[in-house]
RNA sequence: GCGUCUGUAGCUCAGUUGGAUAGAGCAACUGCCUUCUAAGCAGUGGGUCAGGAGUUCGAAUCUCUUCAGACGCGCCA
């Protein structure tokens, strides 16, 4: 990590030039604009001369002086102070290439362990299975999926979990309607309600029974949808390059133990006894008025005893608590934000720390068709089907698009031009640019040219790099590391998008500008297949984050 | 009415504790395949960062305000 041990190195100085004043975490590294010929640039003149109230340049001036009278001179080649008093900073190459010898032998992109093995659940979809999942839930799908495989690779232990509500009213309306397509092909004349589920692929499974020979009306409708739906919804899933480590049912939560007593009395048990609910009207209020961030109080158990959908998801949450767990990530939709605060406040309110509760919303996808809106509800059966998009439009592709985003920003997808740009979309251009260097590596391996790179040490490689593209390369290679604390520490992975599009096209004019392998000199051609290979290690590691495939050849 | 989020190029969107001349893809236009994959490269045009005020060396980013949009404010799930 070059940038952190530049960060240090700046701090040593500033302390011995203003002992007195504290700069730490003021102040930041970054490459500059692509106007300026250095490596890396700091503001830490300006934010000192704020603290000390002298001007940015008088402090840079003096920063230098100190700087290139210490130890420094080993990394930093060079030092200037341009525009109103940035530092810029060229560095001797060796730093460069020891650093991504580092890399390539060690096989880690960097040296944090930043989860460090702590247990973290993370719960997502979780669509009701009340029929195939659509393109809305693609999305909180894709978040998920990747944020695990991100949390994963930053040394978290990660779990995937679904959470099947099986238990409320809408699968009993689920089976009903099963019931009546299932009369209707035996030739009843029955109309299917309103309210009721109208999808074609009731109706399929309604077929499949009549198929099994078995015209028996005393038939488990209930248990049959819905393992059917299940079914699907996994298969759905699978397509779309996601397996989930554990279902959990809702319905669950409600069998009684040894004890006679279920996961939902155990949950109520203790939060009576802790004092946080309380009897109004013949119902139980749970008091998240009282956290501070809920703007009302919460009825868990109705006056006829009922458990509202809340009881249910506060058992749920103790449970996963009650299992070990570390840190529980929820992934919401945007339209469930109204529901975070309460949530936490019953988390408190158990006996835990709310801060092991992270809760990622994501704005809702409008489904577009030809700039046009498309309404869809799994009640009355219209709808686009996950599986119809994938299909179209390629898993890769809509993973893509869906990851390229901020959570936080509305999305519109559009079908037909997700369609029609299916050679155009970016994703490709991230793909071709790992089959590129693959079929390179492999064109060179059949011409009898040395493609292990073991051997490979310092000397050799600082010596051969000629171009100034290979620094450019070489940086962004080590650039992936930042890339993931980033996504790590925001909980999103839609920075890793943005870093593949750049680093294909960094790649892209790399190639265009320069012959990779050169059989007139040897050396030349060793290094920059060695760059290639580490950069097909990104490519491949990064692109295996998003859920999407690294062909090895287009 | 209250609350959360959003508003950046014709379109879809990036922009990392405030930083130097605000970026990418698509769309439009101009060049580049006898040479490791043209799903590519190079270049041109395209911007009141929704409007206004403030904070400071410096604002797309922070504060206030106006406008526009999405969502939420159940003893629904």
């Amino acid at each position: 990590m070059i940038k952190k041990r530049l960060i240090e190195i700046l701090s040593e100085v500033w302390s011995e030039i203003y002992p007195e004043v504290n700069i730490k975490n003021s102040f930041v590294v970054k490459e500059p604009p692509k106007n300026i010929d250095a490596d890396y640039a700091s503001n830490i003149c300006f934010q000192g001369s704020k603290i000390i109230k002298t001007s940015p340049i008088k402090v840079a001036e003096e920063f230098i002086k100190k700087l290139e009278s210490s130890e420094s001179k080993k990394i930093i080649s060079k030092v200037f102070i341009a525009g109103p008093g940035f530092l810029n900073f060229v560095l001797n190459r060796e730093v460069f290439c020891s650093e991504i010898l580092r890399v390539f032998t060690l096989k880690k992109y960097f040296d944090l362990n930043i989860g460090d093995g702590q247990k973290v659940l993370i719960e997502f979809v979780s669509a009701n299975p009340t029929g195939p999942l659509h393109i809305g839930h693609a999305r909180g799908a894709a978040i998920g999926d990747s944020l695990a495989r991100v949390l994963k690779k930053v040394g978290f232990a990660v779990d995937k979990e679904y959470y099947v509500n099986d238990a409320g009213n809408q699968i009993d309306v689920l089976g009903k309607s099963l019931e009546i397509r299932y009369k209707q092909l035996l030739g009843e004349k029955i109309d299917l309600p309103d309210g009721y589920y109208h999808g074609d692929y009731i109706t399929d499974v309604a077929k499949k029974l009549l198929s099994l020979d078995k015209k028996d009306l005393g038939l488990d409708f209930r248990k049959i949808i819905l393992d059917e739906m299940v079914l699907v919804i996994k298969n759905d899933l699978k397509k779309f390059n996601i397996e989930f480590d554990n279902w959990f049912f809702e319905s669950s939560i409600f069998e009684k133990n040894v004890e006679n007593q279920s996961k939902l009395d155990e949950a109520i048990e203790v939060l009576k006894s802790r004092n946080y609910i309380k009897n109004v009207d013949g119902a139980w209020w749970l008091m998240t008025n009282d956290f501070g961030d809920d703007d009302k109080n919460r009825v868990i158990i109705r006056n006829d005893g009922r458990p509202t959908y809340f009881a249910t998801d506060i058992a749920y949450h103790k449970n996963k608590l009650d299992r070990g767990y570390d840190y529980l990530v929820d992934i919401w939709g945007a339209d469930h934000h109204g529901y975070v605060a309460r949530l936490k406040a019953s988390i408190e309110y158990l006996g835990n720390n709310p801060g092991k509760i992270k809760i990622i919303l994501y704005h809702l996808v409008s489904l577009l068709r030809g700039g046009e809106k498309v309404a869809m509800s799994t009640r009355s059966g219209e709808f686009i089907s996950l599986e119809e998009v994938i299909e179209e439009v390629g898993s890769d592709a809509t993973r893509f698009s869906l990851l390229m985003r901020d959570g936080n920003s509305p999305l519109d997808f559009d079908l037909e031009l997700a369609k029609k740009k299916t050679n155009e979309n970016p994703v490709y251009y991230v793909q071709y640019a790992h089959a590129r260097i693959n079929s390179i590596l492999k064109n060179a391996k059949n011409e009898k040219i040395n493609t292990d790179f073991s051997e490979i040490n310092l000397d050799f490689l600082s010596q051969n790099l000629s171009e100034k593209e290979d620094l450019i390369l070489m940086k962004a290679i080590l650039n992936y590391a930042d890339v993931l604390v980033l996504c790590a520490k925001e909980f999103s992975s839609h920075h890793i998008t943005g870093y593949l599009l750049d680093l294909a096209g960094k790649f892209h004019n790399y190639y265009a500008k320069h012959k990779i392998v050169d059989k007139e000199n040897q050396n030349l051609t060793r290094t920059r297949l060695f760059i290639c290979e580490l950069l097909r290690q990104v490519f491949k590691d990064a692109l295996e984050l998003l859920g999407i495939s690294a062909p090895e050849s287009m």
